[in-house]
DNA sequence: AAGTTGACTATTT
DNA sequence: AAAATAGCCAACT
């Protein structure tokens, strides 16, 4: 087959980026830019947050496992509220968040092997 | 088709 | 340590 080159990564990047989310173990967490280099797509974290954004509710991608590079769950611009059940979710998986809503990126960022 | 937007990040205040 | 700045880049309008 022969794809054309020309075309970006195009709908397949979406595709990437939900494959290198679902590698995520439960109990560990990724920030946006590791997915990204995961996925293949070095230097795109902003998109991730758009895939993920993209995401249907009844999904298999642990959406939830991503986070930001300061240990946070990222902030919505619209449907607030989802931040905490993502919060929710992640301490029934086992991650612990400090008082300050933040977790300890060198003790739950997933290092794969 | 050009300008805007954003579930980002690294750097600088 | 928290907030503003600047750089980023594809999806969206």
């Amino acid at each position: 087959m022969h794809y054309d080159r020309r075309l970006p990564e195009s709908r397949d990047t979406y595709t990437r980026i939900y494959a290198a989310v679902r590698r995520i173990p439960a109990g560990k967490v990724a920030t946006y830019g590791q997915v990204a280099s995961l996925a293949g797509l070095p230097r795109r974290a902003r998109q991730v947050g758009y895939a993920l954004h993209a995401l249907p509710e009844g999904s298999d991608v642990p959406w939830q496992r991503v986070i930001n590079a300061r240990g946070e769950v990222s902030p919505r611009t619209a449907s607030i509220g989802w931040e905490s059940v993502q919060v929710q979710i992640l301490e029934t998986e086992g991650v612990v968040f400090d008082e300050s809503g933040r977790v300890d990126l060198e003790v739950y960022r997933w290092e794969p092997s």
